[in-house]
DNA sequence: CTTAAAGTTGACCAAATGGTCAACTACTTT
DNA sequence: AAAGTAGTTGACCATTTGGTCAACTTTAAG
């Protein structure tokens, strides 16, 4: 995929656009429109119309830049795979427990705010069975996620972390960034507002970091 | 509802059932196999037939013990809200923060582990924006939430925790133990195992306890 | 035993929806 | 400027699926 999901209007002025132009636009006014669909309705209860309906753009002109549904759907996965392999913080033996943590946290976090709709969409892919990302769960995100475990178990060893049992930090560290994007209906309703406004994600970092560093023994 | 969908095999033997029996056992099942279809599949991708198929009766049968299929939906997600406010730990000023927070932790843990389905579909509907949820996510939740917030700010006046913000707590509490819940999928992979077992759930209990309570600044 | 009520079920229908296609317009290249 | 390529779009079709219904069987009541 060579287009880009980032500033989608800048394009819109121009009457003449080369096909090039229009065609990465086009494809990616329609990924986002997917994107929000999806989201909302689930894969099954997105329609073709209603993401047409939402890029601007009838239905037949969806069918061509995708073949069909499911190319859309996981045309729409891809990207998130591609910001997850981003997120990859280096942590060694030798690295700062308190360093890599803090990053790893913090990357976490801000992705989480950063593209809410993609962390739930990932959601909806692994609680209904991850039917769509079985190669990429039992893969890719395993193997690196049972390597880390590794890199910790030693740190324990060597006395660097109270942790026993890394995997569940793993799972603590992304249940509790991811959740700011997947429950931001519910977070939002409990902060009172109506969206996420610029200081929710150093709020949430301003807390969870020396927390979880506190759990961890470190500071 | 005066029917409960434990057990649900006990009445398979008897040939003559009363009417009441029937009424009950039935629309057990269809509960039963209306909750694993719907979060394999969201609601627009759950099929009456396959509810039916999965409840081993004909569709028409299911039409007959339920109206249509937001119907069904809904009488699935009571289920959910009712076990919901079994889990709501007395919490006071006067409480003791450590006794009440592990309990609360090892409660919603213990649902995590027993119900999976139910929190799993919450989390669809929650990510969904909550379109079926809106007055208990903006009413019975949030009252609830709030007031447990206030009770906590008082304790950290008080010096008996260390947290500023208590809401991002709740949020964290929430976040660690459904999450063994909606993600079972995911982790059940990094356990490298096919399905849960038996100290699966103590395990996490052993981890997160302390972890949280160090957090909090106690023990 | 008779009558009513409750439960069962195959067959059917209308609406929604993914996908196709042919006619058309707009760009690009030589 | 002509021919070819890329993009646009309304109309259409086949399939899926939620929901209905009428005929039928089983249980309950008088």
């Amino acid at each position: 995929m060579t287009f880009t999901t980032d500033d989608l209007s800048t394009l819109d002025n121009d009457i003449h656009r080369s096909q090039q132009d229009i065609r990465a636009h086009n494809q990616a006014v329609i990924l986002k429109a997917a994107e929000e669909e999806f989201v909302l309705k689930s894969f099954r209860g997105a329609t073709m119309q209603g993401i047409a309906d939402r890029a601007g753009l009838p239905k037949a002109n969806v069918h061509y830049y995708f073949k069909n549904k499911k190319n859309l759907y996981e045309k729409v996965l891809r990207a998130i795979i591609e910001e997850w392999n981003e997120g990859l913080v280096t942590m060694t033996v030798d690295s700062d427990p308190k360093t890599v943590i803090e990053k790893f946290v913090r990357t976490k976090l801000h992705q989480a705010f950063a593209h809410p709709n993609r962390h739930k969409l990932f959601a909806l892919e692994v609680i209904g069975g991850a039917p769509h990302l079985h190669d990429f769960m039992s893969h890719t995100m395993q193997d690196w996620a049972l390597d880390k475990v590794e890199v910790m178990k030693t740190w324990h060893q060597q006395g660097k972390i109270g942790i026993k049992d890394p995997l569940q930090l793993l799972i603590l560290i992304w249940a509790t960034t991811q959740r700011y994007a997947e429950f931001e209906t519910e977070i939002v309703g409990l902060l009172q507002k109506q969206a996420y406004e610029e200081n929710d994600e150093a709020r949430a970092a301003e807390f969870l970091i020396p927390f979880i560093l506190r759990g961890c023994g470190l500071e």
